[in-house]
RNA sequence: GGGCUGGUAGCUCAGCUGGUUAGAGCGCUACUCUGAUAAAGUAGAGGUCGGAUGUUCGAGUCAUCCUCAGCCCA
């Protein structure tokens, strides 16, 4: 006989069931069609491009797992989702790599060995891990177009974003400047402002800290002033200092030395001036306009140079309160100089080594040279305090290496002129967790500096700036497109890249001599431009898919972790604004960090994470998933992954496990029946109608969270819903499955249940998909869930009293088993009654076979709770009197709680004050009778006949009997369904039990006869003190 | 020095516009239950809701200050 249902196994491997659906997807290509399906609207994702160059991580997963949970959730509500993979191609990390791989290291060697091999080396490279990517995210079940990918390194793209920097450049908002910014000397390229603040960047790290003498010209009351800096090696290069104007300053005297420190720091300082005596408190604005002997003499006679200056950034956190000045080593030094008319000097090389001006620590490296440089200030007896300080200080976060603030020239994004509109585009967008909006990228925005969008180096979009080399006859042309290179060049390039775009140059029409040349500056593009002009580029607009560009933009929708407020999200908007005048998405998710049990972030060094492979074998994606996004990882709040996975276990035992064997009981005995069930909307036992109801409130309530992006909140309610499924629903209807299905009672479980799980797989596929997948093609002959609308449950009956009715229910369960408890009296031992005493009791009638079954009772009696014996106790309601009558309140529930209130006629009165009928409850007192109580937070009392006659006992030993054999059965690994022939051997005490309660004990294990013999082969066991031995 | 986030049970976290006995899950202990379950039920242990002050009839919730942790900015 052919099944209904194929069979499922009780315990899966979710393994390869998982890989079984991965494959089935990918041959009848479900994705496609689920794209495909809806034509009418569509939801706009946009893909953030990750470096292909890096293995992922859990990180990337768990972005991943909500990249693939909203559009899955779109697909189902009808929109169309394209979701395209993008790949981050150029940039430092690809460089970094490369020059690893090759064995080269810096520009001169890079040039050595060619920038046209080197790029080429960079264009594989990059793609290296494709695969990986590619395995990983199928694996864990993210539906992504990688065939129709795009990449940073498409001639298409780079078009694009030399089209964006054109028209910025044609708007005004591009400059070329020399200011000081973060370098890398190890990669010889400046770092852009945000790039250094991305995680991962700021480092502890231990630099000498001096603190060194100046010497004052012409100053009445002292003869030098101390300074204090981290980085000895800018000393040489000291052009001022500055000190605040509203500090406080001491002279310090000991014979005839006069010294000048900011007042907050001479404590730090009492061992170096050990019988030094304050003479003099001063101002910093006493101080301002002296002149002082330079530090080194390099740039002795340098213009305006050697002062004491204002600056309003001396704070008292560290240092002396005066600080030195090397405009090309320093942001506030190289603005306060400018203003005070002193040049930046800036004598050290690109790989961080000084220039012959420095001709002492000429070649050395910076950080090399500061040991030599503090024992000349040693030497010249300048040199006060010399500690090792600890501070956080930014490294590359590619190389590693400590970076250095210099001047350099680059081209900017004056990003400072339309940050407010920026910032009034933030307000048009849905942020998640809400308080990034104002909170971290609001504040950002607000506080945004201009952006460098250039870099020293080789494989990136070039900046398609061309410059006259005779500054006599000077001259810039900007292009935006391959056609405007074409008319200028006579050529089209087929490679926008180093070197060949380098090789284009014409003769400067504006040099009348005809000896100057139009050449390409050197830089090439921040990659975070390219990966912020991502909504256009992708599609080469406005070259290509004008149209499309337009219904595409801003998307829906976007997702990466909560730091990239200064990356992507950052960049995305910084280009919308300028180039749109729009905001770039409406809802995005910023999700935190997934660490180690110490706090610390997964790496591979410190082996703290369970390997990705390991997890997919031994739980699956969908436990994974449910494990990351459950979690308040994406509230913004970091996840805790422990080693052993232990955590991704448990989402296997809460959920996993149970929404398939609430699957798996269904197909069993809806097998063993060969029933066909129906979808309905409605149902006569309130059982079945609770369980439709919940249904559909559920359906309604994860609707609204996943529209609302609460993916965190609609993990919880289908935690609740599989919850309330299993362990009330199917377990209290457990007997009507094994019922025949001629039975409507048995027909209408199986009618119900068949309802119930199709909808639930629906609204559980986009968090748990592949098994979902599997249990619902299980149930509707191969269809996947996948293609499916989401679940239309508008007939569904939703009773909402019978919710709250069967929620008291389970209440006067709970509290009778409880009294059972206290009793001690088994459950499986049957009870001869149980009162409830309930006002407004109709309903509870319908409940009465339930309520017997559960507590194990032969009788339920309802009774009006009004006519019971007892007192009464008040409870005042604060929130209702409180507003009416103010402090009394306080009062009311005291006297409420001594019982010192009267009911007249109905009317409650305590004190003086008589209470309006909504503003109290009356509850029963607790009774401490050991057979009734009351239940909690209702008005409803249960009492339990705990008495026991002989019969009872007997009873309660056929339950124990029946309980042995079905055990018995279990270890044997018999089915459900086959019948077996029994043969007991026992204490008198047992066999009676069984005489007398033989039909009901045959029926419930399936038996056809039991034979009392003499047969002492079966397993012995004991009940209630005898013994008895079964075989069958 | 400033900004953002967080501090609630052993662990991970809920707790909406203030309402008087602060919850859930996991973990622990004991007992119970179990013809799908890796479950489930009952009971127990475990909290001065980071601290202080204030507003209020009433504060985990609001305000101010402090403190600790993480992140960010100077």
């Amino acid at each position: 006989m052919k099944k209904k249902f194929p069979d499922l196994e009780s315990k899966p491997s979710f393994s390869s069931i998982e890989n079984e659906i991965l494959d089935f997807w990918k041959k009848n290509g479900t994705f496609q069609k689920s794209i495909e399906k809806n034509k009418n609207s569509e939801y706009v994702f946009y893909d953030g491009p990750p470096f292909a160059n890096g293995l992922p991580h859990y990180g990337h997963l768990l972005t991943g797992f909500v990249k693939d949970i909203i559009p899955r959730f779109q697909t189902m509500l009808g929109n169309k989702v394209d979701r395209r993979f993008g790949w981050d191609c150029h940039g430092l990390p690809a460089e970094m790599e490369s020059e690893k791989e090759i064995g080269v290291s810096g520009r001169a060697e890079i040039i050595k060995f060619g920038v046209e091999n080197f790029n080429d080396h960079c264009q594989k490279s990059v793609m290296k891990y494709t695969q990986e990517w590619e395995k990983s995210v199928y694996r864990q079940a993210r539906w992504v177009d990688f065939e129709n990918d795009y990449k940073t390194m498409d001639i298409s793209y780079m078009e694009s974003v030399i089209w964006a920097f054109k028209e910025l450049w044609k708007k005004g908002l591009i400059y070329e400047k020399d200011r000081v910014m973060p370098y890398s000397w190890k990669a010889e390229t400046p770092i852009s402002n945000f790039e250094t603040r991305l995680d991962d960047s700021y480092r502890e790290r231990s630099d000498p800290a001096v603190t060194v003498k100046v010497r004052l010209k012409n100053f009445e009351h002292a003869a030098s002033i101390l300074i204090w800096t981290t980085t000895p090696w800018t000393l040489p290069s000291n052009l001022a200092i500055a000190v605040n104007a509203d500090l406080d300053y001491l002279v310090l005297n000991y014979g005839k030395d006069n010294v000048i420190i900011g007042e907050f720091a001479y404590e730090k300082y009492s061992e170096e001036f050990n019988g030094y005596t304050i003479s003099k408190k001063i101002k910093g604005l006493d101080l301002i306009g002296l002149n002082y002997e330079p530090i080194f003499s390099y740039f002795k006679g340098e213009k305006n140079a050697f002062k004491i200056l204002s600056g309003e950034f001396v704070n008292t956190e560290e240092g002396t309160g005066v600080v030195h000045m090397a405009p090309g080593f320093g942001e506030d030094d190289q603005i306060l100089c400018e203003k005070n008319g002193i040049r930046s000097l800036c004598p050290v090389d690109l790989k961080g080594r000084f220039t012959n001006e420095i001709k002492d620590y000429a070649g050395q490296l910076v950080f090399d040279a500061n040991k030599n440089i503090i024992k000349k200030l040693k030497d010249n007896e300048v040199l006060i305090k010399h500690e090792n300080y600890k501070h956080n200080y930014p490294h590359s976060w590619r190389t590693d290496e400590p970076l250095i603030y210099r001047t350099l020239n680059s081209w900017y994004v004056e990003v400072s002129k339309f940050k407010d509109q920026m910032v009034t585009n933030n307000k048009k967008i849905n942020w998640i967790p809400e308080h990034i909006k104002e909170g971290s990228f609001g504040n950002w925005l607000e506080g945004a500096r201009d952006w460098s969008i250039s870099r020293n180096r080789f494989w990136g979009t070039p900046i398609p700036v061309w410059k006259s080399t005779d500054s006599k006859y000077p001259r810039v042309d900007v292009y935006g497109s391959l056609d405007e290179i074409e008319k200028d060049f006579g050529v089209r390039p087929k490679n926008l890249h180093r070197p060949f775009i380098d090789e284009l140059t014409r003769p400067n029409p504006d040099d009348p001599t005809g000896k100057s040349k139009m050449v390409r500056v050197e830089e090439v593009f921040d990659c975070w431009f390219e990966s912020g002009s991502m909504p256009f580029a992708q599609v080469h607009y406005p070259f290509e898919n004008k149209e499309w560009f337009e219904s595409h933009f801003p998307a829906d929708f976007i997702v990466e972790y909560i730091a990239q407020t200064r990356g992507w999200f950052y960049t995305l908007m910084v280009l919308s604004t300028a180039l749109f005048e729009r905001p770039p998405f409406l809802n995005a998710i910023g999700h935190g960090v997934v660490v180690d049990e110490n706090g610390s972030k997964l790496s591979k060094r410190l082996n703290n994470y369970p390997a990705p492979d390991e997890v997919w074998t031994k739980y699956g994606a969908d436990a994974l998933r449910w494990f990351l996004v459950s979690s308040p990882i994406l509230r913004g709040q970091n996840l805790v992954m422990d080693r052993d996975g232990s955590g991704i276990d448990s989402s296997l035992r809460q959920v996993i496990v149970p929404l398939w064997n609430s699957v798996y009981f269904f197909t069993l005995y809806c097998n063993l029946e060969d029933y066909d069930p129906k979808i309905i909307d409605d149902a006569d036992l309130p059982i079945d109608k609770y369980i439709l109801s919940k249904t559909r409130r559920a359906s309604n309530d994860i609707k609204k969270s996943l529209s609302n992006y609460d993916i965190t909140g609609t993990c919880a309610l289908i935690a609740e819903f599989i919850e309330t499924l299993n362990n009330w629903y199917i377990r209290r209807s457990r007997n009507r499955f094994w019922d025949k299905t001629t039975n409507k009672n048995a027909r209408d479980a199986y009618d119900t249940l068949y309802t119930v799980l199709n909808i639930l797989l629906k609204f559980s596929a986009p968090l748990i998909p592949l098994i979902s997948e599997k249990l619902y093609m299980n149930l509707n002959k191969g269809n996947s869930v996948h293609l499916e609308d989401w679940p239309d449950v508008s007939n569904l009956v939703e009773d909402k009293n019978l919710i709250l009715n069967m929620d008291i229910i389970r209440k006067i369960v709970s509290t009778s088993l409880s009294i059972r408890k206290k009793n001690k009296i088994r459950v499986r031992q049957p009870l001869n009654e149980l009162v409830i005493s309930i006002d407004n009791n109709d309903w509870v009638k319908n409940y009465i076979e339930l309520i017997k079954e559960e507590v194990n009772v032969k009788k339920i009696i309802i009774k009006m709770k009004a006519d019971e014996e007892g007192d009464e106790e008040l409870k005042i309601i604060p929130s209702k009197l409180g507003p009416r009558i103010g402090s009394k309140v306080q009062e009311c529930i005291r006297l409420a709680k001594l019982g010192e209130w009267k009911n007249l006629d109905g009317k409650i009165i305590v004190g003086d004050i008589n209470l309006e009928e909504n503003e109290y409850e009356l509850e029963s007192k607790i009774i401490n009778d050991e057979s009734s109580q009351i239940v909690m937070g209702e008005n409803i009392i249960v009492s339990l006949d705990i008495n026991l006659d002989e019969e009872l006992i007997r009873e309660g030993i056929s339950r124990d009997v029946i309980r042995l054999i079905q055990n018995l059965r279990r270890e044997k690994n018999l089915d459900v369904s086959e019948s077996i022939d029994i043969n007991i051997n026992a204490d008198e005490a047992i066999i009676r039990a069984i005489k007398e309660n033989y039909s009901y004990i045959c029926t419930q294990v399936l038996a056809n006869k039991i034979e009392i013999g003499n047969d002492t082969t079966g397993d012995s066991e004991k009940i209630s003190g005898y013994n008895i031995s079964i075989n069958f």
